[in-house]
RNA sequence: UGGGGCGUCGCCAAGCGGUAAGGCACUGGGUUUUGAUCUCAGCAUGCGCAGGUUCGAAUCCUGCCGCCCCAGCCA
């Protein structure tokens, strides 16, 4: 995959429910919608090419962490060969040993795993076969279609023709089969330095597909070590040579790539139709994944990671699976994702709000409920007996009861959200706690404010209420009370500290203007927000990294594995609940 | 003035000659001890534009227009 990409794809048949086909193969029943690779495949089984099999491949270059776009094409391979009873490779494109390294192959494979996705035994890489990569070379040197061309990476461009005009062969393109084995052979033994030779498939410079123009096909590189492959080689081979063959080596039916690769196709197929190999995949393009408010170039998130403005690869703003991961998007919402998106040809820019519902979705059905106040604010019940401390049994879910019940303390003083408290309702739609008014506390009493307490400044720092005793679990008499809030008593709660996330960028297109600069001129300044005066019930104290809760009217939470130098727990809001509130308080700040 | 790809609702996306699926978003109603969830309803006489073929066209033909990709010894 290259640097600049964004690879994409959706689909997949794991436990997502789409409206769609419900195609049953051998062993599974799922809900998947076709798209047209789909299409193409369903023709392929119905013809019985390749023997009816289906071997799809996922074969990132490990130059960077996985992102949005990966899980596209992740979802697209692996779902494809779950559903049709394949199987699909996880194979590293690892031909450029300069930008790639094991910690980037350890991720990628934790990431794909993490998804949800088992590659089994078919686990490789493209350096696994160098050595079949260059005896193919000699064959084609044999064949008289490829030459050693001692022409400067300056030179061949100029060769090269431009778009519009065609190139000029090169000076060396008719050195003898002897000749260019010899030469070859020694490029491979180190005789010759970098850049001062390089290998090249003889096709045609005056090809209108300028891919097509004698593309190198290896390349001289010394004083590298390469990941896998150590300091043996010192030569490598180029993209276009590699992938098609290493997709005939693992007998790859259907190698799904992006758009951009549509070009090379007739050079892929070039390839397998010159040389002698084992079968002859079919390349099939479909578009990559834009993600509004978000950026997938390799290159542009490296460089967020290396200028410092994020802290790393799996920072909970990232776009990476391993940002997603610890930011709290659970998987199945990441699939689920994929799904919904389609595949197909045409460019496309999904909002955000496609993903946040996805990601929502599964909370509201996963996520245990807990109560949490994120910026406190002192209740004192005056009529509570001091002293007193009683365990309310609350449920854990709302609409489901199998997710049980656990124990909140209530006891005379207790601690709310500032944001739940004006001393004069701003408009009759507000229905939190107001001076003189009443509100419910979340799976417990109404309480009425009678008093406010403030500070030097005029802050109020503290409330004095009443509740009353009759209305646990039952409504008042004689009156409604409409509004509910949240609350964790004082005494019992923990305090903890939250950090609330938003969009990275704070413009949809970060990445439009071209030129790299511009895309970090748009991030969002408060990305990040951390809050550390927060108190939890109780039950919040212990929980494992990664577990997630919806702290009642706030989002959905995930335990970061950060933990405060007081050593509280951190939690990341992995994101809000949705809020018409925001809608009608803005309509009634214009109507009054 | 080269080659390749794409244009269906604000964003995705079905459709493959028989009279515009679905999701997200949005709007309005109901339920609700989360202003959440859930639920009901609404949301393209129209498929980039213009002609043509046909009883019938988003689907076929022709011609335009627009957008994306390609001149790495990156992938």
């Amino acid at each position: 995959m290259s640097d600049n990409d964004t690879l994409l794809t959706t689909t997949s048949g794991l436990t997502t429910t789409t409206s769609g086909l419900t195609t049953t193969t051998p062993g599974l029943t799922t809900t998947t919608p076709g798209n047209f690779i789909r299409h193409i495949i369903d023709d392929d089984i119905a013809t019985n090419k390749n023997d009816g099999k289906v071997v799809t491949r996922f074969p990132p270059e490990p130059n960077g962490y996985l992102h949005i776009g990966h899980a596209k094409s992740i979802c697209l391979n692996f779902g494809i060969a779950e559903d049709y009873n394949g199987t699909c490779h996880l194979r590293f494109d690892d031909t450029n040993p300069h930008k790639e390294n094991a910690e980037f192959v350890q991720s990628i494979q934790d990431d794909v795993r993490w998804l949800g996705y088992d590659w089994g035994k078919q686990h490789f890489f493209a350096s696994d076969y160098f050595e079949p990569l260059y005896d193919f070379a000699v064959q084609l040197i044999e064949k008289g279609k490829a030459y050693v061309c001692d022409l400067s990476a300056e030179e061949m461009r100029k060769y090269r023709g431009t778009l519009t005009e065609p190139g000029k062969d090169s000076p060396y393109r008719n050195r003898s089969a002897e000749e260019n084995r010899e030469l070859f052979a020694k490029m491979r033994a180190g005789e010759f330095a970098d850049g001062s030779k390089v290998l090249r498939a003889k096709i045609d410079m005056a090809a209108p597909n300028i891919n097509l123009r004698d593309p190198t096909i290896y390349r001289i590189r010394h004083g590298v070590v390469h990941h896998q492959t150590g300091e043996s080689w010192c030569i490598y081979p180029m993209y276009d040579y590699t992938h098609c063959l290493s997709d005939s080596l693992e007998g790859i039916t259907h190698s799904l790539c992006t758009l951009e690769f549509a070009d090379h196709r007739p050079l892929y197929d070039w390839f397998l139709n010159t040389l002698e190999t084992p079968c002859h995949p079919q390349q099939i393009e479909f578009s990559r994944l834009s993600l509004q408010y978000t950026i997938a170039s390799k290159r542009k998130l490296t460089s967020l990671v290396n200028d410092g403005h994020v802290e790393g690869w799996d920072d909970p703003r990232m776009p990476t699976i391993a940002g997603m991961r610890r930011r709290g998007y659970p998987a199945a919402a990441i699939r689920d994702f994929c799904v919904r998106i389609g595949v197909t040809k045409s460019d496309n820019t999904v909002e955000m709000g496609v993903l946040e519902n996805c990601v929502r979705e599964n909370l509201n059905e996963h996520a245990p409920r807990r109560m949490a106040v994120l910026n406190p604010l002192k209740v004192v019940i005056t009529n509570y007996p001091e002293g007193q401390v009683e365990q309310l049994t609350v449920a854990n879910h709302p609409q489901n009861e199998d997710m049980g019940t656990r124990e909140i303390p209530m006891s005379r003083e207790i601690v709310i959200d500032q944001n739940d408290f004006l001393q004069v309702a701003p408009n009759k739609k507000f229905k939190r706690l107001v001076h003189g008014g009443e509100v419910r506390l979340r799976n417990g009493y109404v309480i009425r404010c009678d008093e406010m307490i403030k500070n030097e400044q005029g802050d109020i720092i503290e409330l004095r209420c009443r509740y009353d005793p009759a209305t646990l679990g039952a409504s008042p008499e004689g009156r409604k009370v409409k509004g509910v809030i949240h609350w964790v008593s004082a005494a019992q709660g923990i305090s903890a500290e939250v950090r609330l996330y938003d969009r990275l960028f704070n413009h949809p297109a970060p990445d439009a203007a071209k030129d790299d600069q511009d895309y970090a001129a748009h991030l969002n300044p408060e990305s990040m927000l951390t809050l550390t005066r927060c108190v939890l019930e109780p039950a919040l104290g212990e929980t494992e990294d990664g577990e997630y809760f919806q702290f009642e009217r706030e989002g959905y939470f995930c335990k970061d594995q950060a933990v405060t130098a007081d050593h509280s727990p951190v939690f990341n809001r992995t994101i809000t609940l949705r809020d018409s509130w925001a809608k009608i308080e803005k309509q009634a700040a214009q109507s009054g």
